[in-house]
RNA sequence: GUGGGUGUAGCUCAGCUGGUUAGAGCGCCGGAUUGUGGAUCCGGAGGUCGCGGGUUCGAAACCCGUCAUCCACCCCA
């Protein structure tokens, strides 16, 4: 048996409403907010993800999906969306429209990685971009837009965390002092950590071992080396979430994975979500635009990852949002199957939601179909009826039978139906 | 990439320190009801015990390998 791959899922029947309710919510709540659909291609050029997520982070290191094109150009399945959004921002030149550009997308993300309770290396993502605007209240708008998304859903348990990254230049002049905290506790850090040191020195903030902890709580704050500039904006951020009334808890161990953030990054985080807790995240990225060719445009966005999403969405709101029940035509017989094919047509170019199972061969079978269907009408045509001219129409919960004529039959059934 | 758990019927699982014909519940099909579903009763179908080796008189069970899957590390949505 040819089995999907590993890490790949199919989303079947029984599970899209659950999908359809939640990228029903967020393209509600984006248009509300005035950001706009974009489709861009989930590959592109490798380097692309090089330059932007960054060269040295674990995505492009060693999660890549990457292949040669036929004439040897290298090319990767999208690992985020980001990178390739500002791609097309900047080919199609939409620095040049006197509007903000705010673009909203939905679509699959490729990682490899070992999969585990909510991750996967075929994932889904709904993400936001606000480009062009280096206000605060484009912080807030997208950070709000994230929030009424996810209660909008009632997912539970969910805490917004929010941190502060500063500027390029700030952490570079808060890097050594860091480093040099860090290597006099060196000893006292995991092995991961003490690699990181000299990679990465702020994802030692994030490690969740309790020893590295415990070192860093006590190590000098990010915080403490911000510039003015990037305090004061930051602080204007967290007060216009109050002004909209997002809760969030500040933690100054965030540190997003992707090198492209500045300033403001934040994470929600779900409990009950196992491992992998982070439901959607997302920060500033005033460079990113620059680095990849473009002019100089600040920018924010987020993005939720759908399975995470899914996995959170409670049963009840799924069946809440149930469609209406299907009408089922029992055809059997010689004339009896030619006449239930004919009204099956009918029915449908009427605009009811009829169907019919064409294995069943008797009116018992057809019955129970229509159970199992859900089915609250059965209109039964056996030849008895042809030759009568005239179909039974049985409520399946009352068991209450009319005969409904042949030549009329999407007419009567409306009104039969108006009045149950 | 590194650990650990689990692979037995369509599904969920039982199967003792190795023992002869591999079980249950649910589901499915049929009948009781020759044209009336769901409930009940009766009957039936359905299994390369993940795969490949090995140990043994004998393996679903023990050993080795392998694959799949889940969870965790890592990382992230």
């Amino acid at each position: 048996m040819i089995k999907g791959i590993k890490g790949v899922k199919d989303l079947l029947p029984e599970e899209s409403p659950r999908w359809r309710l939640i990228e029903e919510a967020a393209r509600r709540w984006a248009g509300r907010y005035g950001f706009h659909e974009i489709r861009i291609p989930i590959f592109e050029v490798t380097t692309l993800f090089a330059r932007s997520i960054g060269a040295s982070t674990d995505i492009v290191e060693k999660e890549m999906y990457t292949f040669q094109d036929r004439d040897g150009t290298s090319l990767t399945l999208r690992p985020e969306g980001t990178a390739g959004t500002v791609r097309a921002y900047i080919e199609h030149n939409r620095a040049a429209i006197p509007v903000p550009q705010k673009y909203f997308y939905f679509g699959p993300m490729f990682r490899h990685e070992r999969p585990q309770a909510g991750r996967l290396r075929q994932f889904h993502q709904f993400g936001v971009e606000s480009l062009g605007m280096a206000d605060p209240q484009a912080d807030i708008e997208v950070i709000a837009l994230l929030w009424r998304i996810l209660s909008d859903l009632d997912l539970p348990g969910l805490t917004l965390e929010i941190n502060n990254l500063g500027y390029t230049a700030d952490r570079d002049i808060y890097r050594p002092h860091l480093v040099s905290y860090l290597k006099q506790h060196e000893s006292g850090l995991c092995a991961n950590c003490r690699h990181r040191v000299d990679a990465n020195p702020l994802r030692v903030l994030d490690c969740k071992v309790p020893d590295c902890r415990a070192i860093t709580e006590t190590a000098p704050r990010l915080s403490d080396s911000l510039s003015e500039t990037a305090r004061s904006y930051f602080t204007r951020v967290l007060s216009g979430l109050d002004v909209v009334k997002i809760p969030y808890s500040l933690n100054h161990r965030l540190v997003r994975g992707l090198d492209y953030y500045n300033l403001t990054t934040f994470e929600v985080t779900a409990a009950n979500l196992g491992a992998q807790n982070a439901v959607g995240a997302g920060g500033r990225y005033d460079g990113l635009v620059e680095t990849l060719g473009g002019p100089s445009t600040p920018a924010v966005g987020f993005a939720i990852g759908l399975e995470r999403m899914s996995m959170l969405l409670p049963e009840s709101a799924i069946i809440n949002a149930q469609k209406d029940m299907p009408l089922y035509v029992a055809g059997f017989g010689d004339h009896g199957t030619v006449a239930g094919l004919m009204a099956l047509e009918e029915l449908r170019l009427a605009g009811f939601h009829a169907v019919a199972d064409f294995r069943s061969l008797t009116l018992k079978a057809h019955l129970r179909q229509a159970d199992r269907l859900k089915c609250r009408f059965t209109l039964i045509i056996g030849d008895d009826e042809v030759v009568k001219g005239s179909a039974i129409l049985r409520d399946m919960e009352t068991k209450v039978q009319h005969d409904v004529g042949l030549s009329s039959i999407t007419l009567r059934i409306l009104s039969l139906l108006a009045g149950s």
